[in-house]
DNA sequence: TCCTTATGTACAA
DNA sequence: TGTACCTAAGGAC
């Protein structure tokens, strides 16, 4: 379920099931990262970061001068669980291991051991994070402010804001009320305050729950007098996948579009331009 | 057993 | 804009 909360969480996780000083066995059973894995074996796991969907697990003794760069990409996934470690299947990119647990990737996009100037590069070409305390959510607004692109798609624009997927990006437009279609440039500072501001809410909660709900108390179907939700992706949310599905607040039909190769959910009811 | 789909991104044309 | 890449689950047969 990779959006910027489940890699966050990924971070904390990683470091708590490897504290510091503890050296780890490190393999990549299907072979395609065997050189580092090779390289990594037997020292331990310093520590963890992340920025938007990118995570960075930083080994060694000291302040790492090298990272293992990990995207997800839409497919992949992280297991973790308790020593003895299975044998791995042939899809395991990197297993993890010490005498209490282990934790294995399959399906990535990037897994990569990388400089820590290379992991500048990937910070430095990353928007603001609302899951990072560093961020500067002015930095995305001048961006949105210039442009003429929707701002659906500005939201999935890892350089604009790091760490909004498919789910928050729709989301929050609902939670806002406000049309997918329309331009950056038209977002307000008052909007773009109040979406950011939510986002950080939204997502720290993602994190601390590993699943993105984003409906408010007085609006699930048991409020409403509805019957119960039948989303398959975890969370309980708006109008996400929920295509031609009654919207919770208007009754009104979800619509759904292609935008950007993504599937864009919104309620042309309560989302007016 | 095959087909579709998915919370993502990079690159070619 | 289209396509390639990575994996697994669910549904149609």
């Amino acid at each position: 379920m990779p959006e910027g909360h489940t890699i966050h969480r990924l971070a904390e996780d990683y470091a708590a099931a490897f504290p510091a000083g503890t050296p780890l066995r490190v393999t990549s059973p299907q072979g395609k990262f065997a050189d580092a894995a090779a390289l990594l074996d037997r020292t331990p796991l310093h520590t963890t970061d992340a920025h938007g969907k990118h995570l960075f697990l930083g080994f060694g003794d000291a302040e790492p001068a090298e990272w293992v760069h990990i995207h997800l990409g839409l497919f992949g996934k992280v297991t973790f669980g308790p020593a003895p470690a299975p044998p791995p299947t042939d899809t395991v990119r990197l297993r993890l291991a010490d005498a209490t647990s282990y934790v294995d990737l399959r399906g990535p996009t990037t897994c990569a051991l990388i400089t820590d100037g290379e992991k500048r590069a990937v910070h430095d070409r990353l928007g603001p994070d609302p899951l990072r305390p560093d961020a500067d959510p002015a930095l995305a607004h001048r961006r949105i402010g210039r442009s003429r692109t929707t701002i659906a798609a500005l939201l999935m624009d890892q350089k604009v804001i790091a760490g909004v997927g498919n789910v928050y990006r729709a989301e929050v437009l609902f939670r806002h009320g406000i049309d997918p279609y329309r331009a950056g440039r038209d977002i307000t500072p008052a909007e773009w305050d109040a979406i950011w501001a939510d986002l950080v809410a939204l997502m720290r909660e993602g994190v601390r729950n590993n699943r993105i709900d984003t409906v408010r108390p007085e609006h699930t179907p048991e409020a409403m007098g509805r019957p119960p939700r039948v989303d398959d992706h975890g969370g309980e949310v708006y109008v996400y996948r929920r295509a031609h599905l009654p919207c919770h607040i208007c009754g009104g039909e979800i619509r759904t579009a292609d935008l950007a190769a993504r599937n864009l959910f919104w309620c042309p009811e309560c989302q007016r331009r």
